[in-house]
DNA sequence: AATTTATATTATAATCGTTCTAAACTGTTG
DNA sequence: CAACAGTTTAGAACGATTATAATATAAATT
């Protein structure tokens, strides 16, 4: 729940200019309680929606893969087709729901953390990521 | 290291008619020691570059698919733009080398037993994987 | 506050990987 | 070997993303 100033600030400390279309997706992803997961596309509807003025696609993706390099986004991708953005940028490990194609965050209370025992030799492990496909019970597995 | 009549039963055997083209990627995926990892290109290219005989895109794609959905490759997401193949279809976790954008299989002596806590109420898990970033020390993080 | 400069936005075109199409071909069955 | 279903093929179509280049805006400079 941050005010216009923050984000202007916080745009500014990370070497973006504060553009009205930039703070208006600000608004979108960051004034909530909760963070959230998104695509591309869902962003996209959401702005020309609920917003009269509309903001092009080349915009919205310049922005996302801004806020992502800058650390504002993580990007999780599920397969080739399917690229998630989260709000959340804590390290935490994610539930992909096969049947409702949601993803879900999970915390210490779900996924025990991961042991890796050896690492490649002259490596720096960068991240770390478990991604729990689930699906209901009948559903098909494979 | 099977024979050609092995792939023959094989493909039978999962409903797949044993064509030319099919066999031939048989033999460049699955005539080896060792499993290995590859995209849709390097297969294309190394079909295109070892035989004299050429193998339409489509029909890459469609057998590689039809190999994935038999069960006898595992596909692999490592970003949006970038999807391997693995013929190793056993359960197991990767690395993937940020430097080389190569992947690494690990076994249960570089990766633990991943501890899943609580799961989805009403779901099943039908899979668990572990992806874990290397780069080199002095390279970028984020 | 006007001017200059650098950066951002826009609509549209271009690109790239993948899938679709429909005609020709091949493996299988009777 | 005839008939049929499944497969391959080249090329078209598609959809998501990125590039382009003109216009607009923000910031820095005067």
């Amino acid at each position: 729940m941050l005010k216009n100033s923050e984000f202007v600030s916080k745009l500014r400390n990370s070497g973006l200019r504060p553009t009205k279309q930039r703070l208006k997706i600000c608004r979108v992803l960051f004034n909530r309680d909760k963070t959230f997961h998104f695509t591309i596309n869902d962003l996209a509807k959401n702005i020309s929606e609920n917003f009269n003025e509309k903001i092009s696609l080349a915009t919205i993706y310049n922005t996302v893969h801004a806020f992502k390099d800058k650390g504002y986004l993580k990007e999780i991708t599920i397969s080739s087709d399917k690229s998630y953005f989260d709000t959340n940028i804590t390290k935490h490990h994610h539930f992909y729901d096969e049947d409702t194609n949601l993803l879900i965050d999970c915390n210490d209370n779900e996924i025990g953390k991961v042991n890796i025992k050896n690492n490649i030799t002259g490596k720096k492990i960068s991240s770390v990521e478990v991604l729990v496909r689930v699906a209901s019970d009948t559903q098909n597995q494979n």
